[in-house]
DNA sequence: CTGAAAGCGCTTACAG
DNA sequence: CTGAAAGCGCTTACAG
């Protein structure tokens, strides 16, 4: 009996087709199809519509996807391209855009090795789906023009890149800025600069942004204090471990980050030798991670909208999909420093 | 000449199909199928080979997803079902499941409410794109009921359910009575547990082996000391603060929490009410999230081995897409204790 | 309002 | 070794 049951569940149901769906309404395969996608208005009478919704209920009839996409000639996935999925910030880029597409969509997750962009060759084979919409988070100009999509496409953080196609973007110069103004506003006078070794644009801006406030509030920063690795707590901590002694020397007193994950390394690293944070170093990160409130001394950091650029870029996207026109190609997103006592004796 | 090129950009690239190929290659469409699909073995002429070869890589001909699907019956899409993505716990589940499916399938992410999973109709619209297997984390039992899939089917961090389908586990029964058997060697007797509010059955377990064990150390946890919050820093500081004045009258010395996330949320309000971590209060967690090894105190934590666990669910996944058998219907991944400072002053 | 039919792009027996 | 043809499940002009 036991096995018998377990084969039973593990038997593949019968597909129920739009044909069979048909025969039992008696009415023609047109017909049905028209009733499931909501095509009726004027073409189908009371009679059938309901004699149709019948029977789809009774055979538990789903539109098969694949043969609807392969007739329309587009599927109803999203493909989201992503560089680094193993980022907190990330998720919640996701959550937003999940919420804007709503049920219609299927969000298909392009995963690839942390920081890489698929290559030409995978891109074509995700575009052979038939996507309806592309969104490319954090793309650079040479994947870009692999890419050449004809279809409904929105950028995320891809500063620079509006004219390719539209795109919805974060303001993190105007965040780098105030974070310079702050450190400056505390009396450092020398500082450094922990940076991503990602080539995206949006560290590029950071940095620059940073590096010009700075100066013209009167902090230097020596070029050689400008260490870069990769978006990982244990690489930072190693580069921050390998240039602290000479730092301290030089009198830096403090450190922005590419990212609050850089930080953590700072902060963690800092732990291990002794550096007291924020009196001999003031650190400071990008992005305002969840973490970035419980750290201790918690991590004063440019907070950046992550589920609003989903959002926003979801919207995008939806509006080209269904064929409308965007009132804006380039959407901006406000970022803000949030100061916590990684910075600043007395705040948390 | 600007808007030429804009427009040409736009412009959707003409689908180069079997057919263009065919007649390229002067030959059929047969032909070609069999060839892109390297099926050439005793049935294609080297001489056809490679003149379709050349004519595929001249047109830069892909196979279309869709029209293969519907011929073939099933696409190379997976689907990951998982119920939280915002969980770095689950990127790297993700990196795992990905390295082991390699190129050839496609991963599509269900992304649904944080907690919930989808409905019975999301699933068929999912289960309409014909995909060629499925991966589920941390389901609960109705949810499978709901499901009743026939295809390649794999559970993930699924205790209980593996008479379901076939799963891969985490041992974390182990790592939870190492936990309590760390608290009582440390001379903990009174302690507390901050629960997951999800019905997951994994947290039961969690919570069951650590009372056990705890209890067989001679540690008591008053039932009233076993409070639940979502996976979130902020509910989980908020009832902390709330338990608090009760549980320090009462002579609590340590709350071991169902997750990093819960332990972050205590080790932040520990913080603002000023308690001493370990001194006053030791503190655990499950998972060790990257940010465990950075927190201050360094958070003691269940270590889960998150990316073997979805590395392991893709091959398992994969033998079934292939048609073979699998030699263990369930597979249990070890769990154990990483100790840091937040229960031990020396430690880190 | 209704249905027969073409067509989406491919794969796979089948006959040669 | 090769190709004509059927079929996968649907959508959409088209003729009535």
């Amino acid at each position: 009996m036991d096995s018998g049951e377990q084969v039973q569940q593990r038997a593949r149901p019968r597909r129920v087709t739009a044909a069979m769906v048909a025969a039992r309404a008696g009415v023609s395969v047109a017909t049905v199809s028209l009733v499931a996608n909501g095509k009726t208005a004027g073409r189908v009478s009371e009679d059938n519509i309901s004699r149709v919704r019948e029977a789809i209920a009774e055979l538990g009839y789903v539109v098969d996807g694949i043969g609807s996409s392969l007739a329309r000639g587009v599927s109803s996935i999203v493909i989201l391209v992503a560089p680094d999925i193993s980022n907190p910030f990330f998720a919640k880029v996701i959550g937003g855009v999940r919420e804007s597409l709503g049920p219609t969509y299927q969000l298909l997750l392009s995963v690839t090795e942390s920081g890489e962009f698929p290559k030409a060759d995978d891109v074509r084979k995700l575009m052979s789906l038939r996507p309806a919409g592309l969104l490319v988070d954090a793309p650079n100009a040479g994947f870009l023009a692999d890419l050449s999509v004809g279809g409904p496409l929105v950028l995320l953080d891809a500063p620079g890149l509006a004219s390719v196609a539209p795109a919805v973007n974060l303001d993190v110069a105007h965040g780098a800025r105030e974070l310079a103004a702050h450190l400056a506003g505390a009396g450092h006078r020398r500082v450094a600069y922990l940076d991503s070794i990602t080539g995206t644009e949006t560290f590029t801006i950071r940095r620059e942004a940073f590096l010009a406030e700075a100066a013209a509030r009167g902090m230097s920063v020596d070029p050689s204090h400008i260490p870069a690795t990769t978006i990982d707590v244990g690489e930072a901590a190693a580069a921050f471990a390998a240039a602290w002694p000479e730092w301290q020397r030089e009198g830096v007193t403090a450190v922005a980050c590419a990212t609050d994950t850089h930080a953590y390394g700072v902060l963690q690293e800092a732990r291990v030798e002794g550096v007291r944070i924020p009196e001999e170093l003031a650190v400071a990160g990008f992005d305002d991670l969840p973490y970035s409130a419980t750290s201790s001394p918690g991590l004063t950091s440019v907070h950046l909208p992550a589920e609003l650029l989903g959002l926003k870029a979801g919207e995008q996207l939806r509006r080209l999909m269904e064929g409308q026109a965007l009132e804006q190609e380039e959407l901006t997103l406000e970022s803000s420093l949030v100061v916590r006592g990684s910075t600043v004796a007395a705040a948390t």
